[in-house]
DNA sequence: GACAGGTTGTTCAGATTTGAATGACTGCCC
DNA sequence: GGGCAGTCATTCAAATCTGAACAACCTGTC
């Protein structure tokens, strides 16, 4: 196999700084968001999630998939939440298997107070680094890559509340 | 509080978009690199390290801060790599304290078959998904931003310094 | 030499993540 | 109606990550 293409300078300098920017990038906003907010990451991106959504609550494997993390991950963090009163779950109506996550009015007003501070600090560690035309290079290169590695797709998602508008196709 | 400048559309979907490929191409490239190699991508990256190394071994702390992980963490790798046969401690000569991290023969080995498919699995997840120009702008711009998070303190010229460019704009 | 202050790597307890297995349910086809 | 495959969320054990505490050591100053 003396095919292998290895990364020239250039791409090299490309893997390199995404793999620097993503790690220094997470665990600055994780560290900013527990000091200022006391909440994690994962669970600050839950309770935005659940703001987003039309009545406050989604199901578990939409939110999963929406975070990019595993059931049973979210299964704990939402249990998190719930014992601090910033969740609520409630079982579907329209399938007894299913559980809502629903966003309790502290759950709202946790969100509300972290949320300035989360976005200020995104800026400064990435949005207000970049200048506007690479803001946009990044936003369509980068936005392609994570949609190549998307799960198969669920065809026949139409059963109803679908909701979420995925990017424009 | 009305100060807070939020982010419009442009600057969400940038922000979203480095989200889901930082997740999506991490979860991917573990993965694959389990699969095909028996090796987790911490795992990989020290190989790598130690391989680029002069010696093929390097301070611990200097191999945390290029993994960008905690010293506790890396304590951790580098005893399971060392449970493998992957790597050796020594300890350093000219500090009592220091403890160097040695590549093995088989750990050369291990990493010289772990290769070809990695670099082939990043170039599917990212690099060849990238246009030759937008190639260049993420490695300048994410560049950019890993290096302004970079601990405050950095001496004794570690791998590279490609030149701190002051961002005076 | 002695000593304060910083560094080095490890250990420890605790939090989090993962994948496999589980129990409960749905939808569909016969 | 019953069976069968698939979905939903949870539980569980195991692996991993983190920060604080720690013991041992270096470095500079006196």
């Amino acid at each position: 196999m003396a095919g292998t293409r290895w990364l020239d300078e250039r791409e090299m300098a490309a893997w390199q700084g995404f793999l620097e920017a993503t790690s220094r990038v997470s665990r600055h906003l994780e560290q900013q968001l527990k000091e200022d907010a006391g909440l994690s990451h994962p669970h600050y991106e839950i309770l935005v999630r659940l703001a987003a959504a039309p009545d406050g609550e989604v199901r578990m494997t939409d939110l999963a998939e929406g975070l990019f993390t595993s059931k049973s991950g979210l299964t704990y963090q939402v249990g998190q939440l719930e014992k601090r009163g910033l969740v609520e779950r409630h079982s579907c109506p329209t399938d007894v298997r299913g559980v809502l996550a629903a966003l309790t009015p502290e759950g709202r007003d946790v969100l509300r107070a972290a949320a300035p501070g989360h976005v200020a600090a995104v800026r400064a560690a990435l949005i207000d680094v970049l200048e506007p035309d690479e803001l946009d290079v990044v936003a369509r290169a980068l936005g392609r890559v994570g949609r190549r590695l998307r799960p198969p797709a669920q065809e026949t998602g139409s059963s109803d509340s679908g909701g979420i508008s995925t990017s424009s196709s």
